[in-house]
DNA sequence: AATGCGTGGGC
DNA sequence: TGCCCAAGCAT
């Protein structure tokens, strides 16, 4: 969970998951859609299907414990050199320096580290196993990341009160923020999607996303890109025909919302779409027609949630 | 090595 | 408001 996310946004998410699923024998008989549902929000979900899968290997693999050897834990899914280091040193007093980015971005520092380069970085690796507290490494890894979160912040290094700063190379050259260089992120490109809530009766219709793609395995409306510049509701009408087979009448528009993903951005604009009779829809993957009652069972990227709030189907 | 992958908070 | 950034990993 804590993987590029804020220990703050985690937590409710980290209670409520150990509230309704306490232990790895109750996340193996759960199935990968309770699981999803648990993590429906907190983004990146990819995190999610590895851990499932990671749970189901120990148990299957491992008698339903946990590794404690560095080999075995750092080659389940999801697991790399970070979170391996995390758990060896915190669960099992392991010696080995976890190096997040706020270690990073803190040891460049000291060690007036301009460019975080590979060799740079294995370079800090090499310093942190030689500085690590072998009698509590799990203390001394999360000290230093609570340095780099609190105050070696990115912009804002508090150098006075920090315990650092007296061996501290950035700060003594007086310029601490420029430390490490940052390269500047590319724009991310806008389009433009235009959806349908397609009401059949008491019930509209969703379809899953497959597994391999991006927001895998969560539901939601039938839509496409819009394309040219005709209408809006001309679109749909393609797409729903093209797409899944259904032709439809082009309702109300329930609302545009604005969304933003990590590498593009999007105008999520929904009609109200209805038909007479329930045809057969030639989806791609699996397919559902659920009441607004049902939104709560099912993962719902948090665009889809924003037209729900519209729409006040409140979860 | 560079890119894809969500969402929310801070300023 | 529009960026930057967050207890990274997989490919």
């Amino acid at each position: 969970m804590l993987q590029q996310t804020q220990v703050d946004t985690v937590i409710p998410y980290y209670n409520r998951w150990l509230e309704s699923c306490p232990d790895l024998q109750c996340v193996a008989e759960k199935n990968i859609q309770e699981i999803l549902t648990l993590w429906e929000g907190l983004g990146y979900y990819s995190r999610c299907r590895n851990f499932y899968s990671a749970v189901k290997e120990v148990v299957k693999n491992h008698g339903g414990n946990v590794p404690s050897e560095w080999k075995q834990f750092r080659a389940l899914p999801g697991v790399g050199d970070y979170t391996a280091a995390a758990v060896m040193s915190i669960a099992f007093h392991k010696p080995l320096p976890a190096i997040d980015g706020n270690v990073y971005r803190v040891m460049a520092r000291v060690l007036g580290i301009k460019h975080l380069t590979p060799y740079n970085k294995n370079r800090i690796k090499n310093r942190l196993e030689k500085w690590i507290d072998t009698d509590h490494p799990g203390d001394f890894n999360q000290a230093l990341m609570d340095i780099g979160a609190r105050i070696c912040r990115p912009n804002k290094a508090n150098c006075i009160g920090c315990p650092l700063s007296d061996f501290c190379k950035a700060s003594a050259l007086g310029t601490p923020n420029q430390y490490p260089t940052r390269k500047k992120k590319k724009p991310i490109p806008h389009i433009k999607v235009v959806a349908g809530l397609v009401w059949f009766k008491d019930t509209f219709l969703i379809l899953q996303r497959p597994n391999t793609a991006m927001l895998g395995g969560l539901w939601e409306f039938p839509s496409g890109k819009i394309t040219s510049a005709s209408h809006p509701s001309k679109e749909l009408q393609s797409i729903m025909k093209n797409e899944i087979g259904l032709t439809v009448t082009i309702g109300e528009e329930i609302g545009s919302v604005h969304h933003v993903y990590s590498h593009f951005s999007m105008t999520f604009s929904v009609f109200h779409c209805f038909i007479e009779h329930k045809e057969s829809l030639q989806s791609h993957g699996p397919f559902r027609w659920i009441k607004p009652s049902e939104i709560p069972c099912y993962p719902f990227p948090k665009a889809n949630h924003k037209i729900f709030d519209l729409l006040e189907f409140s979860k």
